[in-house]
DNA sequence: CTGGTTATTTGACAAATGTCAAAGGTTTTC
DNA sequence: GAAAACCTTTGACATTTGTCAAATAACCAG
C-alpha cells in the first residue's frame, strides 16, 4: 500500500531509490472510522493526508455555520493549507465520511528531507504548485458562476461526490443553502 | 534595485552568496507604461513579476465580462498561476494601471536553478506555499461572505487599492456589479 | 475654461438566493 | 416492523443582488 502511494507521489516528480527509502520512513498509515477525524479542530496539521480508501470532508465553522471547503475522495490528497504552512492550530477539520484508510506523509520528516535532497525538494515544489492550481481553479469557478453553474461544474468534474455526500454538505461546498440546491436539482 | 529585490526574495528563505549571484543572472527589469501589458492575452507566462513601483491589475474575460482576479501593488508579486505551471497560453492578462517598473524573475532560469541548488529549491517552496495561502484566503473570503463583508475585508487588508482603482474593477474583483458596490459604499 | 469623455450614483424593477416552517421521504435502531 | 432520527423537498415570503436606463459628478484635452 505504501509502495503504491510512493509510486503515486513520485509520479509527480522523479525520485531516486535512496530518496524513496528515506521518504518511506516518514510515511505511516492508519484506519479512521466513519465519523472520526483525520484532523481535529485546533490540532496542528503535521502531515499531508492521502485517502487510500474511503472518503473525507474538510470543513470549518464560520458564524456558527458548517462550511465545506473540500471533499477528498479515494486516492486524493488533503491537508489544512494554513495550519500546515503557518504552524497554527487548524480551524479546518477533516472528517472521514466513511471508514477510511489514510496514508500520512509526516510534515517534519518530509520538510527536513526537502532541505537535503534535491529530488525531494522538486517533489514538494510540484505538489504545492498542483495545490495552487486547484485552489485557483476553485476560486474562479465559484467567483463568477451562478449557483446552478457551480453545481453543474461539480457534477461534471467530481460526479462521485454527489453519490456519497449529503445535500447540506454539497450546498455548503458550493456556497449556497440546502434549499436552493434542492430547487436547482428539481429543475434538472 | 535588483539587490533590494534579491534581499526581499531571500528574506523568504536564506540563500547563499553563490546562489544569489546565480539567481541574479535570471533577473531583469523593465518599464511598463500605464495601460500597457506586463502579460498579454495568450502569451506564455515565463516569469514571476514583481512590481518594483507602480500598480497592476490581473484580469481575464469570462462570457464577455472583464473579471479582475487580483491587484498587485508596489513591492508585490504577480504571475499567471496556470500559465506558469502548465506552460499554457495565458487567459489572464496583467495590465499596468500606472507607469510601472517591473522586475522579472525568469521562469526557465529559476526553475533550472532549483534543480541544482537546495537553497533555491527551498526558496521556490516558500514562495509557492505563500501563494497557496493567499489563494486559499481569497477563496474563503469570497465564498462565504456577503458582498458587503467582502468589501469591508478588502478595505481592511488592502486599503490602498481603493485609492487607485476604478469602482468597476473593484466590483469585478469582489464578484459583484458596480451598482451593488456603489450602493454598499453609500451605506457606509 | 469648456465641451466631451469617462466614472459613479441613483431609480425602478426583475431575478436569484436566503429564511423559516412544514411536509414527505429514508434510514437506523431496537 | 414501528418509532425515532435524519435528510430532502416544497411553500410563502424577505432580502440581496442584478439589469437597464438615466442623471450626476469627476476628469481630460484643447
Amino acid at each position: 500500500m505504501v509502495e503504491a502511494y510512493l509510486d503515486r507521489l513520485t509520479h509527480f516528480s522523479p525520485v531516486s531509490e535512496k530518496s524513496r527509502d528515506l521518504l518511506k520512513k516518514h510515511i505511516y498509515t492508519g484506519k479512521v472510522a466513519k465519523g472520526d477525524f483525520i484532523l481535529k479542530y485546533q490540532e496542528a496539521c503535521n502531515a499531508i493526508y492521502f485517502i487510500e480508501s474511503g472518503f473525507a470532508r474538510q470543513y470549518y465553522f464560520k458564524n456558527g455555520k458548517d462550511i465545506t471547503e473540500w471533499f477528498a475522495g479515494e486516492q486524493e490528497f488533503c491537508f489544512s493549507i494554513s495550519s500546515y504552512f503557518k504552524n497554527t492550530p487548524s480551524n479546518l477539520m477533516i472528517e472521514a465520511l466513511e471508514d477510511s484508510t489514510v496514508i500520512y506523509l509526516d510534515k517534519k520528516g518530509f520538510t527536513s528531507l526537502t532541505k537535503t535532497h534535491l529530488d525531494l525538494a522538486q517533489l514538494a515544489i510540484t505538489m504545492f504548485s498542483r495545490s495552487l492550481i486547484f485552489s485557483q481553479e476553485r476560486t474562479e469557478s465559484i467567483l463568477f458562476q451562478s449557483a446552478k453553474d457551480c453545481y453543474l461544474n461539480l457534477l461534471k468534474k467530481q460526479p462521485h461526490i454527489l453519490q456519497q455526500v449529503s445535500l447540506a454538505h454539497i450546498a455548503s461546498f458550493l456556497g449556497i443553502t440546502q434549499e436552493t440546491l434542492s430547487r436547482i436539482r428539481a429543475k434538472i
